[in-house]
DNA sequence: CAGGGAAGTT
DNA sequence: AACTTCC
């Protein structure tokens, strides 16, 4: 929590000027550390953004202990194979740690107890329930995980701000390098809301979902998952601009800065470089060699606690797998089998977790590109186009780490199976297929050693999409280089009609937005300006109850609109489409689309400053079937 | 590294 | 398809 004073008052000229403003304008100093041109996005509004990263504690412990609350009181351990992965704070004031061996756990408290954690189901729907919590309140949250989530809350503040003259209030929780009471709100207005924002949202996961967690608050994401963790269990911390090289500068290993993974840092140390302040001056352009232009930048930038990332909604899955993993695996009896296995909970799953739940909805939401939803278990009626099967060998020398796998397009007739529920019959067919595609590694006839067997469905599209013909029309936008265009946030959308790509974006962002978002509400409309946009499905937040709606017809940030589409191909053939004239293209996706939703009201709770103890019991009951608070009385039984 | 995911980049 | 990241 101290940090050293050295290092930041000499040298970083270039960057520490960058943050001496309050409200330092994020990108440009991005820009100039990175030397990126910034010449064609022209600056909006040169307001800095508000990020927010949850982190909630020990989550799989968190989770057993709301299913059997006598756990609470107990060392908790979540085992997984012989490695206990997490476990509760009374567990730790023992001595255990995350990722401890099982016998290295017992030894440090032989009352551990331990409760088995290898089927992820419990863990995986809470945390959805967690980011749909989120999502209600402002649909910029992407998920890292299972148990953190960042939100790009400036709009929210920016509304707040614009309604409330009354400055006269102070952060909420901790502040970085600072005694939290002594630090004057007024002087980061925005930050201070913030703060304010994170608690509401730390009660409101508490009331609902029963779940504890930190947050941190921040100007960029680099720098909120950073702060978030200063002050662990269950609270929060903001950091200003003026404490930013405290905070990076600190970190001891390059290894602790997210996005430098093991390999990184290993490149870094080749290059003589352990530490951040190392990396910090060491010239860019020696860099470059080791790992290329874009990616010594971003090492640099990080560093510098400076990261321009968008938070990029997450989304519905687009991928689903499962795995298990085993000291000796070696007969053809035994892959056959453990392949069904993981098939048929594959299968169960997508009918839960992505699945269409009938025919009629599906159609009907997917083209409207509005879903209202209660938790996610309204489901968006994609399905897998291609199976991947992942192996694990055993080798002496390369005993971990080795993996490969094989890949196949999921054939219509089995992907009718799956479609249409015949559980069975989908394993059934699926399972030869997942064989064949094992025997592309493994030669059967000669011994083997697995240790560990993946089966994943991947690409998920919607059916219309799939049905339809390839890779129509998605490749048209995949292709696109629009990806460039939309990758920030902060950009004007009149600004960037600069090629015949990006006016098809503009066109078919703005008429939805303006339909949509009443002008003299800043969020939303701030959400259109950031071309607001998420990774994947056509899956929209809605509040569930209330009133908040947001419509989601924006190209996404890598090109491929599912929602386009599928609008689309309600009317055109995609195959058709592909042939006709780029400029009649053009006209397609820029025809009147589906009205959208039409009345916007931000959450409640977040009009409401201070949300009061009763308010939250009473919106227990909101939290319907899914809602996982168990009253005391309710005891399952221990162990 | 482990474990059981998930996503993005090369 | 492999590699890398994150949890």
């Amino acid at each position: 929590m101290e940090k050293s004073e050295d290092q930041t008052d000499e040298d970083e000229t270039e960057w520490e000027s960058s943050f001496a403003d309050p409200v330092p304008f994020e990108a440009a100093g991005a820009a100039a550390v990175s030397g990126q041109n910034l010449s064609k996005t022209p600056t909006v509004a040169p307001t800095s953004r508000v990020i927010l990263h949850f982190d909630l504690d020990c989550f799989y412990a968190q989770v057993e202990m709301i299913r059997n609350p006598a756990l609470r009181e107990v060392p908790l351990g979540i085992q997984q194979k012989y490695i206990v992965v997490t476990c509760n704070y009374v567990a730790r004031q023992m001595g255990v740690t995350k990722l401890m061996s099982v016998v290295n756990a017992k030894e440090k408290c032989p009352q551990l107890v331990l409760v088995k954690g290898e089927d992820l189901t419990h863990y995986r729907e809470m945390s959805y329930k967690v980011t749909d919590l989120l999502m209600s309140y402002c649909p910029l949250v992407e998920r890292l995980g299972f148990d953190e989530n960042f939100m790009d809350i400036t709009g929210m503040i920016e509304k707040r701000l614009a309604e409330t003259s009354d400055c006269d209030f102070s952060f909420k929780g901790h502040v970085y390098g600072h005694v939290s009471a002594g630090v004057k709100a007024s002087d980061h207005p925005r930050l201070a809301l913030g703060s304010h924002i994170a608690a509401e949202l730390r009660e409101a996961i508490q009331c609902k979902l029963g779940l504890t967690g930190c947050a941190g608050i921040a100007t960029n994401k680099l720098l909120a998952k950073l702060v978030s963790g200063t002050f662990k269990p269950n609270q929060q911390t903001s950091l200003l601009p003026e404490n930013i090289g405290d905070i990076v500068g600190c970190l001891n290993s390059l290894r602790k800065v997210p996005g430098v993974g093991h390999q990184t840092a290993k490149k870094l140390q080749a290059l003589g470089l352990a530490t951040v302040k190392d990396l910090q001056h060491f010239p860019v352009n020696n860099l470059v060699k080791e790992f290329g232009g874009p990616t010594a930048q971003r090492l640099k930038s990080l560093v510098l606690g400076v990261d321009d990332s968008p938070v990029t909604p997450t989304g519905a899955p687009q991928s689903l797998s499962d795995e298990d993993s085993f000291k000796k695996m070696s007969s053809m009896k035994e892959v056959l089998e453990k392949i069904q296995e993981l098939l048929r909970s594959l299968v169960d799953r997508l009918e839960v977790e992505v699945e269409t739940c009938s025919e009629l909805m599906t159609e009907n939401m997917v083209s409207n590109s509005v879903f209202s939803f209660k938790s996610r278990m309204q489901k968006d009626g994609r399905q897998p186009q291609t199976l991947r099967l992942t192996i694990r060998r055993y080798t002496a020398t390369n005993k971990w780490f080795n993996r490969e796998s094989r890949q196949a397009p999921i054939p219509n007739h089995i992907a009718q199976k799956i479609a249409s529920g015949c559980k069975d019959d989908a394993v059934a067919q699926l399972g030869p297929l997942a064989m064949k595609l094992f025997h592309k590694m493994v030669d059967g006839s000669t011994s083997f050693h697995l240790t560990l067997i993946n089966v994943c469905f991947s690409n998920l599209q919607s059916r219309a999409a799939a049905s339809s013909g390839k890779a129509s029309i998605t490749s048209f936008f995949t292709h696109s280089n629009a990806t460039q265009a939309l990758s920030t946030q902060r950009q004007e959308p009149s600004s960037h009609s600069t090629n015949l790509q990006l006016s098809a974006c503009s066109t078919i962002t703005q008429p939805a937005s303006q339909k949509t978002f009443t002008t003299k509400d800043p969020f939303y409309s701030d959400l259109s300006l950031y071309g607001f946009s998420r990774k994947q499905s056509p899956l929209v937040a809605v509040e569930g109850s209330p009133h908040q709606k947001i419509a989601c017809s924006t190209v996404t940030h890598d090109g491929t609109d599912t929602t386009v589409t599928e609008q689309l191909l309600s009317n055109v053939d995609p195959e058709v489409f592909k042939l006709l004239p780029k400029e009649i293209q053009m006209e397609l996706l820029s025809s009147p689309s589906t009205d959208y939703a039409t009345s916007v009201s931000p959450a409640e709770l977040i009009n409401v400053p201070h949300t009061t103890e009763s308010k939250c019991t009473e919106s227990l009951k909101d939290v319907d079937h899914f809602n996982v608070v168990h009253k005391e009385g309710e005891k399952i039984g221990m162990f």
